[in-house]
DNA sequence: TTGAAAGCGCTAACAA
DNA sequence: TTGTTAGCGCTTTCAA
C-alpha cells in the first residue's frame, strides 16, 4: 500500500530539496531558515519549518561542512575512560562547550602512541575546529600532524614540557615535590612508592621524579617500591601494600601514584590494625571524590581536573570565535589535602 | 622568505589535488592508493605514498563521505561517563569495532530526554553507519528520528520494552526479582531499599519493580527506603545506610540500586561493627570490579556490561557489512554473585 | 527578501 | 592499470 506522498518512506535520507519541494520555497531559502539566518519573512519561515518538521528532515552536516568549510566538532583525545580522571575532564569540557555551537568528540588511545596516531589521523580527517589532547608527549608523527592541522591544539593535564600550541595543566613534577616535602616535614623517613607499571604514563613518572628529587634534597631516598598493572586498582592497592610491607616492614610512609590504589592500601591497613598515620603514613594523588566515602580521609593532591577541561574548552571556543590567540598557557596549582593519613605538625 | 614549493605552508589544508600534482599521478589514482584499493601498480603506489607522506596529507573525510555516501562512524549514546558502567560498555564496543573500519563516537545525555534529542539530532546529521543507544525509553521525537534515520539502531542494557530495531541487554525486572528471591530464601524478612532519586533511570526503576513484585509473591514488602542524588556515591551509601538504620533499626537486609552505594553501606557496617551478613545482609547491583578490593565481597548481580557492548557492536558491524538483518534481539542473563554479605542456606 | 549558479574535495561509474 | 566525468547535499556568492 503506497504511502501518502508527504509521508512517503523513500528509504533514502531526506534532503533540502525534499523540504524545498514540500514547502514550495527555494532550497537556498530553506537552508537559510534551517540555519536560523535572518532575512527571511515570517511566512516563508513558517512554511519551511512546518514542512521540515512533518517530513522529519535532519540536515546533512557532511554536505554542510564541505560547503561551508566549517565543522563544529572539537576532538578530545584521552588515554582512557576507565580512569575516572578523564571523564571528569570531559565534564569540564562539555560544560563549557555546551554554551557554544561546538561539540566534543572523544577519542581514546589506551596510552598507546600508535593508537594515538591513528585516532589523531581519523579525527583530523574530519577537520574539527580544534583538538584537546592529554599530555605533552607525542610521537613525531603525531606532533607533525598536530602542527600541520592548522587548528587550535590544546595539550592538557601537564605543564612540564614543550607544548605544540596552547597548554592547560598542572606541573606533576611540582606535585611530586610538594608531597615529598609535606611527608618529610611530618617526620617520616622510610618512604615507599607504589605505582603503575606504565612506562607511558608520563605524568605519573614526572610526579615520581619530582618526588625523589625533593626527597634527595632532604637527604632521603625512596626506600622500596612496587608496581602493578591491570585489574581492580583497589584490590591491587591492597595486595601491593601487603607485599611491600612484608618485604620492608620498616617503611613508615607509602606514596601511591593514584588515589584508587592508595584507598586499597588504606583498607589493608585498617583491616590489619596498622596505625595510620602514626606507625605508617599514606598519600595518593588526584582527589577523586570516591575518597569522601572512605572511613579515613586520605592525604592527596587535587589535580584540578574539571577546571583543566573548562579552561581548555574556553581556549578552543575563543579561538573558534575568531578572537585571535595562540600559545595560551594556563598552569593551575594542585591543592595539597592532608586528610588524616599524614601526621600534622 | 618563501618556502620551498614542496613544503610550502599554504595555510590551507592539503587536498588530493596537491598530492596529485606532487606525484604526477591523477587525483583518481591517488585516491585509490590512499584508500588501499587494488589495481594500482607498485610504482605508482610508491610515488603517491611518498608524495602524500612528505606533504603530510590527511584526507578530508567530509568530502569522502559526501561522495561515497558512507560514513564509518557509529554513534554511541549513553547517559553519563561518570558511572563506571558506561565506560565498560564502551570498552566492549571499541574492542569489537577495532577489528572493523567502524569507529565509535560518544554522545552523553546526562539522563535528560531533551539532551538525548539534541545529541541524537547532531549525531544523525553526520549520517553514521549505526546508532547504539542506552535504554528503551525515548521521547517521541527521539523515537521518530531513530526510526527515520534508516540505519541500524541497537538499544542496549535493557530488554524490558519495545525496541525500535535491535536490542541487546538484560531484563532488569528479572534481575530485581532474582535478587529478591535470593534474599527471601536466605531468610531475611525486613528488607530496605536504597537508590538514586532519578525518575529517569528506568533501569533502576525496573529492578525495583521486579524486586517488590517478587517480595510480594513471598508475602513481603519493602519495609523502608531511602534515596539520594549527586555527590560521591560511596559517601552517600554510608550516609543513607546510617539514616535508614536509625529510622528502621529492625531492618535485616538492604538492597542498593548500585554497587557503589552498597560499598559505602558495607563500609558503614564494618566501621560500626554490624554483623554482616548475620544481623544485616547487603546486596548491590552491577558487579563493578572496584568491589574486588573491598574487605568483604559484596553480593551483587553482574550486568554483563562489556558483553552488551560487544554484542551491540557486532550487530552494527554485521549490518554495515551488508549482511541482511534487522530486529536482532540478544537477552543476556545477569549472574547472581552471592559474595559474603548474603547468608548462604 | 528570494533565487540561480558554482563549487567545497572527494569517489562512483565508466571509458580508455 | 589509469584517467575522465559527473555528481554527493549543502552553502557561498552574486544577481534579481
Amino acid at each position: 500500500m503506497p504511502n501518502d506522498e508527504t509521508e512517503a518512506n523513500l528509504n533514502r535520507p531526506l534532503t533540502l530539496r525534499d523540504v524545498s519541494a514540500a514547502s514550495g520555497v527555494s532550497e537556498m531559502t530553506v537552508s537559510r531558515v534551517l540555519r536560523g539566518r535572518g532575512d527571511v519573512s515570517a511566512t516563508t519561515r513558517a512554511k519551511v519549518m512546518e514542512a521540515a518538521r512533518t517530513l522529519g528532515y535532519v540536515p546533512n552536516k557532511i554536505a554542510g561542512a564541505l560547503a561551508s568549510q566549517r565543522v563544529n566538532l572539537v576532538a578530545v583525545i584521552i588515554p582512557s575512560l576507565k580512569n575516572l580522571v578523564f571523564p571528569e575532564v570531559m565534564s569540564g569540557i562539555s560544560e563549557v562547550l555546551d554554551e557554544t555551537a561546538l561539540q566534543p568528540v572523544v577519542g581514546v588511545t589506551n596510552y598507546e602512541p600508535e593508537r594515538e596516531e591513528k585516532v589523531l589521523y581519523e579525527m583530523i580527517s574530519w577537520r574539527p575546529s580544534g583538538i584537546i589532547i592529554a599530555g605533552l608527549e607525542h610521537s613525531d608523527a603525531s606532533r607533525a600532524m598536530l602542527k600541520a592541522a592548522g587548528i587550535p591544539i590544546v595539550e592538557i593535564m601537564d605543564s612540564d614540557g614543550d607544548p605544540i600550541d596552547a597548554v592547560v595543566g598542572i606541573s606533576h613534577r611540582r606535585a611530586g615535590r610538594e608531597m615529598a616535602r609535606a611527608i618529610v616535614e611530618a617526620g617520616y623517613r622510610k618512604i615507599g612508592f607504589l605505582g603503575t607499571k606504565m612506562p607511558l604514563d608520563f605524568r605519573a613518572r614526572k610526579r615520581f621524579e619530582g618526588f625523589t628529587e625533593a626527597l634527595a634534597k632532604a637527604g632521603l631516598e625512596v626506600h622500596d617500591q612496587e608496581f602493578y598493572e591491570g585489574g581492580s586498582a583497589l584490590l591491587k592497592g591492597r595486595e601491593m601494600t601487603e607485599t611491600i610491607l612484608n618485604r620492608s616492614p620498616d617503611l613508615d610512609f607509602l606514596y601511591y601514584s593514584n588515589d584508587m590504589i592508595a584507598a586499597g592500601g588504606l583498607l589493608h591497613c585498617l583491616d590489619n590494625g596498622i596505625d595510620v598515620p602514626g606507625r605508617l603514613g599514606l598519600a595518593g594523588f588526584n582527589g577523586v571524590d570516591l575518597l569522601d566515602g572512605l572511613p579515613v580521609r586520605l592525604a592527596t593532591m587535587d589535580a584540578c581536573r574539571a577546571e583543566i577541561g573548562q579552561e581548555a574548552a574556553r581556549i578552543v571556543a575563543r579561538r573558534a570565535s575568531g578572537t585571535a590567540g595562540g600559545g595560551e598557557r594556563v598552569v593551575l596549582t594542585p591543592k595539597l589535602q592532608l586528610g588524616e593519613t599524614l601526621k600534622r605538625r
